[in-house]
DNA sequence: GTCATATATTCGCCTTGACAAATATATCAT
DNA sequence: ATGATATATTTGTCAAGGCGAATATATGAC
């Protein structure tokens, strides 16, 4: 999506590692629905699971091996811990987890999952 | 990549686990460099796995993965099975699978995998 | 038919990671 | 300090899938 092959290519990634790394992170249907979620804006965990109808050990789980691999970050906020997308400086990379991102936006899950993170905000 | 996008995005995915399925395929070092190979076209296997220096069982292993995941197709001709990149043609599994081969061409590993391709074919 | 070559599958063994349930930790209010 | 709420981690269990080694299958030459 964003530029990035200017000229000839060069060697952007060491090794496979880091990519398959990604993958294994997007290959799962929990923690896609939380990318998905996060592409507007950082949510707190509360709201997270709330919209995602997941227990909350299950989404801090998810969000854990999120945070592991580099895709997502964290901002304490009193008790509360908001998550959000990291952004990701390897063009390529992000090319991938923008890829991802915009296959989610054309998924029902996703669309449902948006509905119900207004009404859980609304009840705040 | 591809047009996609025209006007209101519409759902065009019915859950999740197809695109889980196309990350779980992805999430493997010697399945991406086999679709970085195949990325110019159809390749047999004997190719393959003395491209990718992998035992002869683990190509295929690899491969009916990928098979069974609908990311590639194989055409038998004699003795050889000669496989390929599956057209995609749900556009936004095609815009995943475009990201992941673009990542991919800026791998080390797959560099040298298409060099060993070359030196492979020229011995046919 | 036999033999050689190309490809696929099966069999143990092991690691990763999913889940539910329970428990632990952290922050704030009192 | 206690208690309440928000989040994280541990425990036990289970299934998926990785590997190497061996075996099975398919095709063509003879």
């Amino acid at each position: 999506m964003t530029s990035c092959c200017s000229s000839k290519p060069a060697p952007k990634i060491k090794d496979l590692d880091a990519l398959t790394k990604v993958y294994a992170s997007l290959a799962d249907p929990t923690r896609l629905r939380i990318l998905a979620l996060l592409r507007d804006g950082e949510i707190c965990v509360c709201h997270l699971h709330a919209s995602l109808d997941v227990p909350q050990p299950t989404a801090s789980r998810h969000l854990a091996y999120l945070r592991k691999a580099g895709l997502v970050d964290a901002r304490r906020q009193g008790i509360w811990m908001h998550y959000h997308l990291t952004p990701q400086d390897n063009p390529v990379v992000a090319a991938v987890v923008a890829a991802s991102l915009h296959a989610l936006s054309h998924t029902e899950a996703s669309v449902k999952d948006e509905r119900r993170l207004q009404v859980a905000r609304k009840a705040s």
